[in-house]
DNA sequence: CTGAAAGCGCTTACAG
DNA sequence: CTGAAAGCGCTTACAG
């Protein structure tokens, strides 16, 4: 059986009371009885139950992270940072894998609430479904909208779109295409479409945009875009797996990159930077983003409504490789 | 404030008690009774809480997972699919990045038992530091020894790297190189290199083994490789990030792949599938590997002792790509 | 400076 | 078929 605080109270010679306090320490103890404390509790490898302590607290420090895959590079990456941070601020991280499907999600948020986490970090595509504010549970989402009280943090979609955009057009691209995912999703990542319109028809060309789903595979999208646009020679892909897969279609036409395609991405991961250097992309500040979407979240967990913005755009940074 | 069993208690017009058997199915309850429970649930939009039933049952259904960084593809797949099982079979996740630190292990470690997990999964390269079994927690390895009774599930190291040498000597490679992680943290990726020299000393070649460090950048080790033995030709690394660096190194030499020098991986991840599928690779089953994972935990926790195998080697397959 | 008692939200013998 | 009581391992007023 594992010792409990009575345990250590006995071996000390003290009340569980004082054992508590001295955990905690609160209150006025003696440094011989403290002493007496802390080693009655080495002695047999005491450690406090948790669960006690939260359920008495009614705060666990735990915080729940809803993502689609962590098998995909960004989300990894977002998990390894929003983690981190967690760590390094005493929180706890409970990890669900939804796959973007609706069901885990509530599965998964019900799960949380009842292990009583004290708030949500959110990536999912299922706007409007899930009732989170019902719960008054604190919450933040990650890229994409859940409703109008819900903070919102993200890379600078727009400014990110256009650095993609105006790289393309510089470097003599006639015909650009872009990639994205579905417009009925409304997430911030749009706006990285409505940049390249806008930049397009700024320029007075014609924006084409392909929507690939974020479940399937892209390659019949990519396939048939190289199909009706054979002239195409510069895509700009709403992230980097996307921009790996046209790349190989490219590769399998024999359209050389960057002479006869040029290709820009948007991620820029760790993954990406090791495995596929040459990629030119819009890396997002990943530990950035993760840092500001737990910090708003400690504000709502603290109470501090109002205390922190709606929506949180974070810098990207173009890099440069051969694809280009 | 949440509501609790009580709340649900005082509208449905029972005792506690008769909630809680609605709540677990146990004992005889009318049909009626049944429903007006569950009505008022519904009404007070209540959840169970968690905390207080594990605190009881003395079971959390908790698992602990630490691994060095999600950021890795390897990592981040693994972490995917053993958070997938154990959802599946209503656990939770507890996620730890320890950067294969040690201080850090030792508070994760610390912080598992504080919140009282089942039990934990471990890929780590501290062995023998942490002493998993005097807290008598639930513990399975994943390509690590960590002790002589913690079971370790990982690929089947040795075949792999027999694949992987084989088929450079296959390819015509006349100089051989291999690249692995240092040799004293012993693990079963060890196997990879035992394979290596087996098979070259098998041919009367001497077999030649570069060492990087986990933590820090191949690109040093990599280019001193490349200085100390210009006539190379075939290189296998023990993972697919490492041969990325391999192929990022030969194409700034003007080393043309595959014709001067050939190339093989070890890992195999989605990730590397879709951005570098050009690579040669061996690939881990790493659906497998987690699922034998949790299997084995699970009987742990069960109690099954002797019933589980002290090591599992699960089966690779190589993925033949351009780099070859 | 220290302890006895009550309570966090559950569950399970025990009794009826 | 249902309820009152005790207890899981803690913490915090309250009293001394």
């Amino acid at each position: 059986m594992k010792p409990n605080i009575h345990d250590v109270a006995k071996i000390a010679g003290v009340s569980s009371t004082t054992v508590s306090r001295v955990l905690n320490n609160r209150g006025y103890i003696s440094e011989k009885t403290k002493e007496k404390v802390y080693k009655a509790m080495e002695e047999i490898n005491y450690f406090p139950n948790d669960l006690a302590r939260s359920l008495f607290n009614k705060r666990t420090n735990l915080i729940g992270l809803i993502i689609p895959n962590s098998s995909n590079p960004f989300y990894g990456e977002l998990t390894f940072h929003i983690e981190s941070i967690c760590a390094s601020l005493g929180y706890k991280l409970l990890l669900c894998n939804s796959l973007n499907r609706i069901d885990k999600e509530e599965k998964y948020l019900e799960m949380l609430i009842r292990n009583q986490v004290d708030g949500v970090v959110v990536v999912t595509y299922n706007r409007g479904i899930l009732n989170y504010e019902k719960q008054n549970l604190s919450v933040v989402a990650i890229d994409h909208y859940l409703s109008k009280n819900i903070p919102v943090v993200g890379s600078d979609n727009y400014s990110g779109g256009k650095k993609a955009t105006e790289l393309l057009i510089m470097k003599g691209c006639q015909y650009i295409v872009h990639i994205n995912g579905p417009i009925e999703l409304q997430t911030p990542a749009n706006l990285r479409r409505k940049a390249y319109e806008d930049v397009m028809k700024e320029q007075g060309r014609l924006p084409i945009t392909y929507e690939v789903s974020p479940l399937q595979s892209h390659k019949e999208v990519i396939s048939k875009l190289f199909d009706e646009h054979p002239e195409v020679d510069g895509i700009f892909a709403s992230d980097d797996l996307i921009a790996a897969s046209v790349i190989a279609e490219s590769k399998k036409r024999g359209k050389e990159i960057p002479t006869q395609l040029k290709v820009v991405g948007y991620d820029g991961t760790e993954a990406v930077q090791v495995l596929l250097p040459e990629l030119t992309t819009i890396q997002q500040p990943i530990d950035l983003i993760a840092k500001s979407a737990i910090d708003i979240l400690l504000k709502q967990i603290e109470g501090e409504f109002n205390n922190f913005p709606l929506e949180t755009y974070l810098p990207v940074k173009l890099l440069e490789g051969g694809t280009t």
